[in-house]
DNA sequence: TTGTAAGCGTTATCAG
DNA sequence: CTGATAACGCTTACAA
């Protein structure tokens, strides 16, 4: 029985090299594609390395080069439906490209952890970072580091300096307002996200901005913290004062939540107040009434970072990506008065 | 203007050794805290390794150990809620024991796709694997396999052969069963998951035996695919046949979809049809009606699946745990007949 | 077109 | 307790 340990010695280089009867250099072009070698060598090459099953030893290559061939994630997030799905965009790109990926939760947001995190990930050789961290102190933190490789940040303010990107949260966000609006609301109040958070910022934005064209009346955002259980207390809180028709959401858990708390005051939506969430999250189509809210792409948010990215490792043109467009799902929840 | 690549090198072992006027082998002693060295050399050897804010190069270990300090994360799974979670479980449990994560994101379970991620784990050199494929076939293949490393697959059938570990899907199914029964139903219906994943498997067991230990009729599952689109469907046709008063979907998102079917077809729930869900995600207590469902510990099963490969890997004792507990969480849309 | 030599930054082995 | 010296497997020079 073979334990782990006398786990037998892989084939390396040389031992190609001996079996197709080449020095270990010839080898070592025919694995990286150099021009000049002959048809035929790389054919022996091609052989022995199949028949060996040699596979190239990572660590070896990176500690000569430099240059691991990995790319790191730096998340700040809980597990969230977005930056979930982004990170499942980043992980194709990058293997598409040959790139493996190194994950990092981030635990606290403060720069101590950051700066941690970030030291990690550099002595782990990745060869760049895409940061999904959209609180603006992470983003802050970051730009004061002066971290030393490449480095791309997702879901922050759009256009802030050519290495973030994010969906036009704040067109999105207008629009959903402007949705209310045109079904005849003119008392529409926000559930903001956390004040930290840039997304939060923008939707909140796009809220201000939505009413400000329009004329109408502005009301102080309500802080949520983006979970359907905050959603659910504003619900309760908000049946008391009757002073809007309807509520903008900055993302379906809370909108979620809120239509809960609403319920369970005895206001029926959208019959006495309209909902609209942030998001599409997969159960906005189901739940009763069903949510108008506002897709966005994550995941190709993710793969477009990742595009950025490399642009940037392999010293390219860095490709222009115009803001991600949002799309405005009219549902059930939000209905004319 | 520096650009990334005129990067000054990084201080090595050596620069260090020069530093603290010490041999480069005094200095690998005191970063893997060997024993014997005296303490003023070890003071001497911390303080130029400050000055220098060296840091160990990762390749050059991984090169001469033949250990990374890396898990690899298979994963198969588009992003559901419960793989998602113990995901975050598996990186935070990893990273405190020092080890950092690569994740590998299948886009098919066939055996070739899953024979080229573990070789590509492979390569990148990880300690171990934790597998995160639900279905039945991957459980099989690698089985076949022979993986040449340690690893540890979660969710897949309890107790086949001590490294694969997951809650008790038959026991939380047969709760969420009983309690239907309990309620006084007798024409409990369920809304399976796909034939390949084991946990469906392992749910539609705990239905079978929860009704069968009752004397009550079993009927033909419905073979669903998790989504809460197909739930709807699901809802629609099943509102045609009046035979049952009340189901048990495999999972909260089909459980939401169905709710929702069901109300466009006119059904009322609880009212007409009682329904259960199973994984507790964060809406079930916010939805209309709120949804019973059967609460497990994701992030936990993470946690316990990284203990038991690193014991695996350090060739320690590996930890028995018994079955994850689920926890039946009983609310609106499951009610009396 | 191919081969030889040197070195990447670390740990392991053996002296002292 | 500490220091030489030799790997680890690969790529980048430079030579042939």
């Amino acid at each position: 029985m073979s334990t782990a340990s006398e786990r037998a010695r892989l084939p390396s280089i040389r031992d190609v090299a001996r079996l197709a009867g080449v020095s270990h250099q010839t080898v070592s072009r025919v694995l990286n594609d150099h021009p000049s070698i002959r048809p035929e060598t790389k054919a022996k090459v091609l052989d022995a390395i199949a028949v060996l099953d040699y596979r190239p030893n990572l660590a070896a290559r990176a500690l000569v080069t430099s240059k691991s061939n990995m790319l790191g994630i730096l998340s700040a997030t809980i597990g969230e439906f977005g930056p979930t799905s982004s990170i499942a965009g980043i992980e194709d790109a990058a293997r598409e490209e040959g790139y493996s990926v190194s994950t990092l939760n981030l635990a606290a947001t403060t720069p101590e952890a950051i700066g941690n995190a970030v030291r990690q990930l550099s002595r782990e050789q990745v060869d760049g970072i895409v940061v999904l961290a959209p609180q603006v102190r992470v983003f802050h933190v970051l730009r004061g580091m002066s971290v030393d490789m490449p480095f791309v940040t997702l879901q922050t303010a759009s256009g802030s300096d050519g290495v973030s990107l994010s969906a036009d949260q704040v067109a999105g966000a207008k629009a959903a307002t402007e949705h209310l609006i045109s079904l005849g609301h003119s008392d529409i109040l926000h559930l903001a996200g956390p004040q930290d958070w840039i997304e939060a910022e923008s939707r909140m934005r796009g809220y201000l901005d939505g009413l400000r064209e329009a004329d109408l009346p502005t009301f102080p955002p309500i802080r949520g913290d983006w979970t359907a259980d905050f959603g659910y207390f504003a619900g309760k809180e908000l049946a008391l004062r009757r002073d809007f028709t309807a509520v903008f959401a900055a993302n379906d858990l809370m909108a979620i939540g809120l239509m809960h708390g609403f319920r369970d005051s005895g206001l029926r939506v959208p019959h006495d107040v309209s909902v609209i969430g942030f998001d599409d999250i997969p159960v906005a189509a189901h739940v009763a009434p069903t949510l108008s809210t506002v897709h966005q792409d994550f995941p190709e948010l993710g793969r477009r970072a990742v595009r950025i990215l490399l642009a940037q490792i392999r010293g390219e043109q860095v490709p222009e990506f115009g803001p991600l467009q949002t799309i405005l799902r009219a549902r059930e929840s939000a209905a004319a008065r």
